[in-house]
DNA sequence: GCCATTTGCATAACGTTGTGATATATCTGG
DNA sequence: CCAGATATATCACAACGTTATGCAAATGGC
């Protein structure tokens, strides 16, 4: 009796996935944004190659999206010391900033909508979070690359 | 003792969004366009100003969506016997097929992740499938309008 | 029954984000 | 030192979103 639940969770956090999307706000950065931020904040100046490669996108998409968070203040370019033709994108005060606004901006909302469930279901979601933070743990590496 | 824990759902929700929408396999369909499918595949033809309130879009973005998936062979438009100006929109048995195979596609790639899990971490994720569940509940009530 | 308003959709002009193909500069190994 | 490999930029294009606006059809007051 485990593949129908098995099935009805996957069905369920399909849905959620249309649900989280929805309810974020994006206070200003695009998802690929918020996340290339993100990695930038967690591991320092990254090379433009690496960040695609990490972020899932192509080459010129990362490309041209540093150029616009550039324009934005929110990073700065970097020669690095070892290879001419790389350049080390390093993270802004102001994109640090920008960063923490839209944590703080999801998680408000994540958070109202945690309150309007009711207890019981409040506390399994709750119980549920070291498995989420697993799922979070396991894409990560496998991302590794 | 409850803020943290609120506070811990609430950043490995933020955490989950990222994790889901990159491992969901596209399938061909866009985001909103696989929405907009599974609104006409649950509520049969429906008008496009409906579609875009529903799917959180403005009218120029559907009936642009629109456009694209009729010419996909994905949707096709009839006549609205009751009214001159509007256009409903109808699934298209090439649009059943490219839902469900988008369906099962993300699915299948969410049960890999489930089974990648710890049997813990499983079951307790499992447990929280009646929230996820409600939570998806409580968002379409709200998008009612 | 007629006209003003509202409603449903299309279109235009534009910005962002993505793609693949390709150019250019730099590094690296023989 | 030269032949690839590699890092980035650039180009042409498409998908997807926005606001502003136009137009035809419905509607309601008179």
């Amino acid at each position: 009796m485990e593949q129908p639940d098995r099935a009805r969770g996957a069905r369920a956090l399909r849905d959620l996935t249309v649900l989280l999307t929805r309810v974020s706000p994006r206070a200003g950065l695009s998802r690929t944004a918020a996340g290339t931020l993100g990695r930038l904040a967690a591991q320092g100046p990254t090379r433009i190659t690496d960040l695609a490669v990490q972020e899932s996108a192509s080459q010129p998409a990362m490309t041209g999206l540093v150029k616009r968070l550039e324009a934005a203040g929110h990073v700065v370019r970097e020669a690095d010391p070892d290879d001419g033709r790389a350049t080390r994108i390093a993270l802004t005060p102001s994109g640090r900033q920008a960063l923490d606004e839209r944590r703080a901006a999801v998680d408000a909302a994540l958070r109202d909508l945690i309150d309007r469930l009711s207890p019981d279901h409040q506390s399994s979601l709750l119980a549920a979070v070291p498995a989420i933070e697993e799922l979070v743990q396991i894409t990560e590496d496998h991302a590794h690359a």
